[in-house]
DNA sequence: CGACATGGTGCATTTTTTGCATCATCATCT
DNA sequence: AGATGATGATGCAAAAAATGCACCATGTCG
């Protein structure tokens, strides 16, 4: 869209936070777009951006209306999905984010799932914490995201929220494989793999930490999943996890074996799927919602929308 | 604003329906006006526009691009001036539809009101009927309106309800001018001033008739309210009209005098305020409301938002 | 102090937009 | 049936706008 595209230039400088690295990135001259910032700031009749010797800032005045320009950025992507999706063709752009327990697993499975039947959407999965997450909602860069129960701003908007009960992670020739439910303390006898960044796991470990007042042996932190699952492997060791986060077709699992983790000792976790509040989703993203929310109820049935 | 200009290209050929009358409106040539539009549909990749013989007509994609447009349009609007109000001044445009009840008294003594504090604040006032007003509201031409009780879609939002028991409009010398409620059967001996077009004061008076029987004898039929105060100074004739469309000071009523008609006889009609659903307010525009609710509430207790 | 980054500006060049004249098509009136 | 008067589309030249280059002023940092 040619009229996008100036409200583009404004957005990348905004996020580049100097006119010349937004101009490499966009390919013309700094000249450029410093006249198209000074014209745009001559119309609207203030300045939007405070000049630092080290570049640009957004000021406060910048900052409403850079939240106006995103919303219509995305809004018009929205308009255009429609409007594609009216000649039968279902095209679009999917972005999501989330923490590593959510996009291992449950994630790529509903995504080639979903693509099955519309190969024309495209998907951005993004890794993040709990704040980027929120971050990039509001920022209109996410469509929609996965975050482990916390405070919420007013403006995010949870769609479902789903309980994830702590599972602990074994080979399946671990002495604990047969059991159906462990009690932490089972799990002194055995070195652990703990999550490394914090998050909703790491959360969790640590309260059946304090509550059972073990004193778990961690020899590894990590939050790779395929880490985990390949360590466990080699060593005795227990990893941890949430449903979302492995297969429950047991020729997925490729010999990991999960154990539910007494829930007097973790309680569960909630996994919320959130997304940014009075937001319209496009055709694409919001049929790929739907999609996620049915799997989600068949999968959890006591997930509540 | 620049790129505000494009979109209102496209919004005026819509509402004009043709080209070439646009292009008037809009001091250029229909040459660059037509290029523009199939410029804009090359980018969309679809044609926005049927062309007839006559001219153009908005298709499904061009009906939803509009929308888009005009939710921008007045999007931007709001911005700017949230963003004139960060430096203390408050400027905006308000525009404002309803019936011509309304539109007599109530509404401009609150403008007037609100212009004391901010003067450089512009108002648009439209009279309408009901389904002009609804059309409008969803065009984004009206940022709020007054409408009569009646089925309203549901993208639109009530922010306010008062109830308006009709009254009968005579001078102070008038037979009845001492009571302080009338029956619509002491009306009978009069002649009477009917609304003229189909509006909630139209309805009322006719739900009495029905109820009552009586044959008023309608002499004139106006929505006037200003012909209707002048004509009752030269004949003993009866208008009527709810207590939002006269003043309750006395001093300004001019030796008009309002009288309850019996609520047996008619019950009261219902006035929203109506917003379009999930539309942001300007600065001006909000704080506008806030005020009408303030005065609503205040000489209307029991109105409920 | 000097090297290096930042945003801002004058001027020539390129790209885009606009206006004029004209065409093809269709509806309506005579 | 034919004339008339609308409509939107298009080729081409003029006008306007955006861009790039060279350069300036100003700040930070080693």
């Amino acid at each position: 869209m040619r009229h996008l595209t100036h409200l583009r230039y404004i957005d990348i400088v905004a996020r580049e936070k100097s006119i010349r690295k937004a101009s490499e990135k966009l390919n013309i001259t700094s000249t450029a777009l410093n006249r198209r910032i000074l014209a745009l700031e001559e119309e609207v009749g203030t300045p939007l951006f405070e000049r630092l010797p080290s570049g640009v800032r957004l000021n406060t005045a910048g900052e409403l209306f850079i939240q106006h320009i995103r919303s219509q950025m995305t809004d018009l992507s929205r308009v255009l999905s429609q409007i594609s999706d009216l000649s039968g063709v279902r095209r679009g752009h999917v972005t999501i984010g989330g923490g590593p327990e959510i996009l291992s697993s449950f994630l790529p499975r509903q995504i080639a799932k979903y693509r099955k039947h519309f190969h024309a959407v495209q998907f951005d999965v993004i890794r993040q914490t709990p704040e980027q997450t929120l971050a990039t909602l509001l920022n209109f860069e996410a469509d929609m995201a996965f975050i482990f129960d916390s405070i919420l701003p007013s403006d995010i908007d949870i769609v479902a929220s789903v309980s994830q009960p702590l599972h602990a992670l074994v080979h399946k020739g671990h002495p604990l494989a047969k059991k159906d439910m462990v009690k932490l303390q089972d799990c002194l006898a055995w070195p652990i793999i703990a999550p490394l960044s914090d998050g909703g796991l790491k959360t969790m470990l640590q309260v059946g930490r304090l509550r059972t007042a073990t004193n778990l042996q961690t020899i590894i932190q990590t939050d790779e999943p395929n880490f985990i699952s390949n360590y466990i492997h080699n060593e005795d060791a227990i990893g941890f996890g949430i449903p979302l986060s492995f297969e429950t077709n047991a020729s997925l699992l490729g010999g990991l074996t999960p154990i539910a983790v007494d829930e007097r000792d973790v309680p569960p976790g909630i996994v919320h799927l959130v997304q940014r509040k009075g937001r319209v989703l496009s055709v694409a993203a919001a049929k790929f919602m739907d999609q996620m929310l049915q799997s989600l109820n068949k999968r959890f049935p006591e997930t509540t929308c």
